[in-house]
DNA sequence: ATGACATATTTGTACGATTAATATACATAA
DNA sequence: TTATGTATATTAATCGTACAAATATGTCAT
């Protein structure tokens, strides 16, 4: 029928993307039925089945069966989902590094910030934290891993913007791709040191922050990511 | 056959990615035809070629007709594809002050990076920006916002830190969300005014750049960033 | 070895049929 | 009236087949 450049699936998702963008449809409602866009854009069920799946494998829809289509508020897992799958799937060996500096130069301003804004609700959470990482076992890297993660991105979102949190912590998830290593590198005592440097400054940002003190949450966040940045580079000397 | 939750398409979905994570599957690596995978997973080719279609629409796989699937690299765009979505159609009608204090205190010290570590190529680009920006005519609107952002955009990417620039470029994109918003609200005569100021520190922060001046980068950039959230608390105003 | 052509392979689109989950309307009971 | 259960209709999920269109492969002549 039109002449066309590309999938005709693709275009037709392409549309549908276009009037949920210019709220045509807006969160919660239900788009026409599949029968339905079949006539809307005389197509066959087959590239609109083709075109709704696209727009829920990116979060735009959720598909309910013997229900409906409806349009889906995105979720900050989609929002990010795809950058910490780039970071995953990433061949750069320096990604590591411009991780940890990124975090250095980032971070204290954002500890800063966690001490200007922070609310009870977060200094719960962070001590809530605190004790976890300090009674989990030294042998099990993952959980500490996890635990030192959540602080950080406690961390910002005790800055009170979300969108510090949000583009912040695909950098923090990687954390999980650069400290198994730099633990594999030393000996069961160091790392006991290791961890021991990194509860201590946990807890001295956390008082920082919970005396609001922002020019000490600074100085401790930057100091702590010093040392990271140092412990990262011992380790790789023997790679 | 299997006892299952959630869709058939999805699980198989699920398991595709994960080969690939997995670096069963390389970057380039053909996948095996759908007949192929329908035997492999015991599924007709509908849910197969569902599957398929998700991972391509995540960036994951790129079809190629007649060909057959293969493995491509995620490209920034579809990293950041999904946060760039997700502000977009944000409904948070604080975003847009989050995002100008997530500039205002995060810029500086990356305008301070990028003093450090600048090459020629990026004060080229640079210079080019700005000799366009002061071309651009002032009712373009549209185009200056552009140039705007692309010049912030090519400060993180004179950092030399490409994180850096993943993270902040949505956040920066946002420009587009607020910078028509403050225009529509002041007389041409004041628009004039803003955009000289936008030129000032724009080429105050390349000549601090260009002569490796971390400190007067960080200042110039706080700044202008500064004035931009002046601007557009004016504008709130009138709101 | 190279290029043109015929053939095979592979994905794109279409249609029809059945299954399973959900929504709706209605009848029934408290 | 309200609540609950049931029958019915609607809708998406899966399957299978068929053909079209783009690409890849092999063959043959030069």
């Amino acid at each position: 029928m039109s002449q066309n450049k590309g999938l005709l699936s693709f275009r037709i998702e392409q549309k549908i993307e276009e009037a949920i963008l210019k709220k045509q449809y807006d969160v919660g409602d239900k788009l026409p039925t599949e029968s339905q866009l079949c006539e809307q854009f005389s197509a066959s069920r087959t590239v609109i089945r083709e075109a709704l799946n696209s727009l829920k494998a990116r979060g735009l829809v959720e598909i309910k069966k013997g229900s409906g289509v409806y349009v889906s508020e995105l979720t900050t897992e989609n929002a990010i989902g795809s950058i910490n799958l780039y970071f995953e799937l990433s061949k750069d060996i320096n990604l590591v590094d411009n991780a940890i500096q990124t975090r250095l130069h980032l971070e204290p301003e954002i500890a800063s910030l966690a001490a200007m804004n922070r609310k009870e609700e977060h200094l719960i959470a962070l001590s809530h934290n605190l004790e976890e990482i300090i009674e989990c076992s030294i042998e099990d890297i993952e959980r500490e891993t996890e635990l030192d993660i959540e602080f950080h991105i406690l961390i910002t979102k005790a800055t009170g913007n979300p969108v510090i949190s949000l583009i912040m912590e695909p950098v923090l998830n990687l954390i999980s791709k650069y400290k198994p290593m730099v633990f594999g590198k030393h000996e069961s005592l160091d790392r006991k040191k290791i961890k021991d440097s990194v509860i201590k400054f946990h807890s001295r940002i956390y008082e920082a922050v919970k005396s609001r003190n922002s020019r000490e949450a600074y100085y401790e966040m930057r100091e702590h990511l010093k040392e990271t940045e140092k412990n990262s580079k011992e380790a790789d000397k023997y790679r």
